[in-house]
Order: structure tokens, then sequence, then C-alpha cells
DNA sequence: ATGAAAGCGCTAACAC
DNA sequence: GTGTTAGCGCTTTCAT
């Protein structure tokens, strides 16, 4: 900038106004100083800015995994609306772990983020705390944050969506209905576990029900013995995109069984039967997130809005399947 | 840090030392620093950090669309190595335009990123010249520079996959096999339309050559047109993951035809027949263009890298259905 | 309409 | 083993 000061002509502060488009500088003056820069090659120190207005312009998003397609969708949508408000996204995946999760969080911080979007991985976010009362505004999605934080957060309807896939295969003749879901201590796999269950009432029976990290052996194996009690399931409900696709591998080539899965994925539609499953928008919960954030950003003060966003049941054939 | 040292009774620079790691404090001191540090949650600003040393840490990615399996694979990659070199990641999604493309890596360079890893949607990068000269290093994935630009760039083997392709349905005794592809314009297409017109020779026929950017309504008519021929096709190759979906779709509930497409996706095996494809693996290109940039950080000259990946064909039924 | 000076929080260079 | 000083490139405040 001074280079450019000195190549125009100008003082230093003349070259910050018209980087800045701040008024008060004489069109010919503000020419003269546009062609130093252009000659010059100059661009902004964004660093030095940052150090002096102490805003940074950046959020942080952590998510579990950018491969996956329900989060590269909420990826997507976030990365959005932060450029739609003139900021950059700096963006890591926890992979489903609390340790990973917290390290992000801090170098986003360390980073002075002006903002911090979370899956949370833990749930214990405490750490957060002083963070927040430095300014750091913080919205979750997808999960609630741990216990004593008090935060914007978006969330499914994760026990409704499962009732809904539960009544469904219920309405279809089924009684006996499995679940299939991922870790118990995932929130969202907890919430549908709930909602299955509650749907179920007195049909409820702990031996149909097999919660952990969907991998091709372990699916199968739940499946066998599943299919090996005396009254085994006729119907399965999948607990989220990584369980069904393990369920159907698991279960290819057999003689099909109704399912119903949470989440939709590319292809539902052109496996025979086409797969019922319970429809989240993962661009809709990205977008909604994002959006609460920046209203915070703008000074918006106020109690902590707890976002619920509807599900809806796609039915393709798989789901309505007599037992 | 000011506050650290006075509340540790100690000089600023100590506080530095110890949040640095450096050598040369007793650990004692050092003891009482961390413990003022704690008590004040006082973190290191980075952005003046940044602004003292002229590193930045970060490395700034460019891709298509991070919603798309085949990037959202790539970044992930990315991501690890970055974070296994103390980095971290700004990306943002060009959404196929030129123009978007630039912003990106111009707020990316303002922001001082140590390296760029791009996936360009133009095809014209001189305006990196000033900051290659700047001393930014960049790498290109997928798709090369625009001409006269050198940089290290990582391929796949395009051209060779989809001569892999055409030979592999010709082996099984089709003589015409129609291309579906992205538009012409996107250097990945242009490369499988070669490979296939080079491996077809005599039998190329321009009218079974369709290259736009993927829809339903599109791919439909293409398909109509082509099965309307005197000589209509007997199988198809598509050009791209999205390319060899929106197909299958057009082509739900007809009776199957033969079918091979450039990029694996998620349940190709499920589908019945399950779907032939050559398969390219964009977490080894992301992982090969993030060292080969960490390579130029480390300070390696020489000439730029170029490297071609190979594909290889997966048979799974759809591509071995007789004419 | 333009400029001079102070200082954001840190690290590098050099004392002691 | 510890402290002092200068200055990274910018914005803010206040003068002119």
């Amino acid at each position: 900038m001074k280079d450019v000061a000195t190549a125009a002509g100008v003082a230093l502060k003349t070259v910050s106004r018209v980087v800045n488009g701040e008024p008060g500088v004489h069109p010919a003056t503000a020419e003269r100083v546009r062609a130093a820069i252009d000659r010059l090659g100059y661009s902004r120190n964004e660093s030095a800015r940052v150090l002096r207005r102490g805003r940074t312009a950046t959020i942080g998003l952590v998510i579990e995994d950018v491969a996956d397609p329900f989060y590269a969708g909420l990826s997507r949508a976030v990365e959005e609306v932060v450029i739609a408000h003139d900021c950059l996204l700096l963006s890591g995946s926890s992979g489903e772990e609390p340790g990973r999760e917290r390290e992000l969080v801090e170098t986003f911080c360390a980073r002075r983020v002006d903002g911090l979007i979370i899956v949370p991985a833990g749930d214990d976010h405490t750490y957060l705390r002083p963070e927040l009362e430095a300014g750091t505004k913080v919205a979750f999605a997808d999960r609630p944050p741990g216990a004593g934080l008090a935060a914007d957060t978006v969330l499914a309807d994760n026990a409704g969506g499962a009732g809904q896939a539960v009544r469904h295969l219920l309405e279809h003749g089924h009684h006996r209905i499995a679940f299939l879901g991922d870790a118990p201590g995932i929130f969202t796999a907890a919430e549908r576990h709930r909602g299955y269950r509650d749907a179920l009432g007195g049909l409820y029976d702990a031996r149909l029900v097999a919660m952990r990290p969907p991998a091709p052996e372990t699916m199968r194996a739940d499946l066998e013995r599943m299919f090996a009690l005396d009254r085994p399931p006729t119907a399965l409900f999948t607990g989220n995109g990584r369980c069904t696709v393990a369920a159907l591998r698991a279960l290819a080539g057999q003689r099909p069984v109704a399912l119903v899965g949470f989440d939709d994925f590319e292809l539902a539609d052109l496996l025979r039967p086409g797969v019922t499953v319970v429809v989240q928008d993962p661009a809709w919960m990205g977008r909604v997130a994002a959006e609460l954030l920046f209203r915070r950003l703008r000074g918006d003060v106020g109690p902590p809005e707890h976002i619920q966003l509807p599900v809806r049941l796609v039915a393709r054939g798989s789901g309505e399947l007599p037992p």
C-alpha cells in the first residue's frame, strides 16, 4: 500500500480509501491510484486488515465428513449463504471424533472466525464458553450442543420421521419391524430409535434392534441373527443413509424384504424395488443454520432459537412390500 | 499476550516462547505462563502471527461443487493432507463458472494462502501470473491449466479410460456405441470423447454423440433421437457419473441396454444389471495434488510435474450385455 | 479532499 | 534463561 501511494504520489490513507471504496476521494486521484494498483499488481493484505479491524469475515464449519452426501449437501448450502454475505468458509471434518471436533473449533477460533457452524461429534461443549464470551457466534446443525450450552440449533424431526416410517410399515401389515441404526451415542441415531420405539409401542422387541456404525460384516451378522429368531422381522427400518446402503448390500441377491430408510440417496428410485425413504433436506438445514448465524452476527440478540425441520416419507416400493 | 505476561510476571517474549514451544524457557517459568494462559483463556491471534511471519499455513481449494461425490472425495483427501501438514483449508465451489473460479482464487490470494489447488472451470489462468511470482504455489487437479501456464498437474487417464470402455463394448459385439458426455468445453469430457473416437476408428458416427450438461429432459431427448436412427446404438458410453445417472434414469423401465459409464458411483453394483464403469479414484487425485503442492512449499524447485493416474474398468453386468 | 501518526498482536533480531 | 525493540500492513482518529 505504501508502494502504491508512492507510485501514485499520494498518501497511504488515500490508497486505503480507494481500496475500500470510501467516499471523499477526488475521481482523478482515485483513477491515478487505481492505475498504480494495476501496475504494481497490488492486492490488499487481509491479515493486516483483520488484525486492525478485529473482524475476519470468515465462518468456520465443522461437519462429520465432506465425503458423506448429506454433509456435502449441507456444506454447499452453507457455502452459498456465506459467499452471499461476502465471507469465506473454513471447513473441516471431525470424522465423528470429539477430540478432532474440538481441535478444529479451536483452530478456527485462533483464526478469529466471526462465527461457527457445528455438527457436533462430542457432547461436551463447555470448551466453547470462553469463545462465546469473546463474541464468537455459534450455531449447531443436525445435532444439538451438549448440556449447559444454549445456542441456535437446527435439527430435523428425527423422532417424527422414524414414527412415520414405522407407521407406514405397520399400515402395510408388518408387526415385526427391525431397527438397524448407527451408534446409539449419535444424537440422530438415538432420536430415531426413540421415534421407532414410541411408534411400535407394545410391539417393541429389543432383539430386533441393532445400533452400531454400519459396516458390511456387522450388518450382515446383525441381519442373520435377526432372521434366525423364532419370530424374525418381516420389515426393516434403517437409521440413516449409510445404514440403508449397508443393509441393501447385505441383502443383495436375496428375496426382497420390506424396508424403509431414513435419508434419501441417489438412485434410490432406480433400485428394484425402489427404496422407500424418509427424506430430509441437507441444503435446507445448512441454509437455515447459516442464516441464523448471520442474523446473530448482524447483532440480533434474544434467546437461542431451536428450529426443527420437517421430514417426509417418499414411497417407492420397498416400504409397501407385504410381510 | 501482554496480559498473560503481566499475569505471569514475565516479559512478552517469554509468553511467545511458551506458546510456540520454543526452547530456552525454565520449566517452572513455562508452567507459570501456562497457568496464566489457562486462567485468562488466552489463545494466540493467528492474524497477527500471519502478518508478522508472512506464512498463513492455509491452503485454498477450488473445485466445481462439493456436493458432487467425486469432488467431495477429492476434498476430503486434500483436507487430510493439509491437516497432516498443520495447515487449514479454505475451499469454494466454482459451479463450472470461470468468473467464479477467478473470484475465489483472488479472494484466497488476498488472504495470502500459501498454496492453491485448483480444478479449473476456465481456460485462461494468466491472471495467476502475479501470484505465482509473489511465491504462491499452485497445483491443478482433474483438468490442466489454460495455455501459457506451467504448473504441477494431476489428471486421470481420461482418453485411455474411454478407450478401455469402448474396446470392452466392441469385444462384446457392439458396433454402434453412443457417447453421452458432458459439455465439450470441459476438459475431461473432451478427452473422453477423444478416447472414444480413437478407439472406434472407422465405426465413429457423429450422430451417436451428444455432449452437453446432463439434465433429465435433454438426456431423454438425445436418447430418443439416437434410438430413432436407421442404425440405432446397441450400447452407450456415458462420459461421467452425472451423465451415467441421467442416462439410467432416462432408460428406467425400458429393456436394459448395454452401458459403460466413466466414474464409479455408490450402488452401481446393486442395480440390475450392475453398472459396468471405468473407475478413477478421487481421493488419490486429491492426495497426489496436495502432496505435490506441499513439496513445492517445502522449497522443491524444478520443472512442473504432470502426473497421470490410471483408471480401470470394473465389469458388473451392464457392459457385458449382448447387442 | 487529503494526510500524519498511533497501534492492532505478534515474531525476529539482538541484547543481557 | 530472559527481556527489549522494531516493524509486519493495515485502519482509525484526528488534523489540515
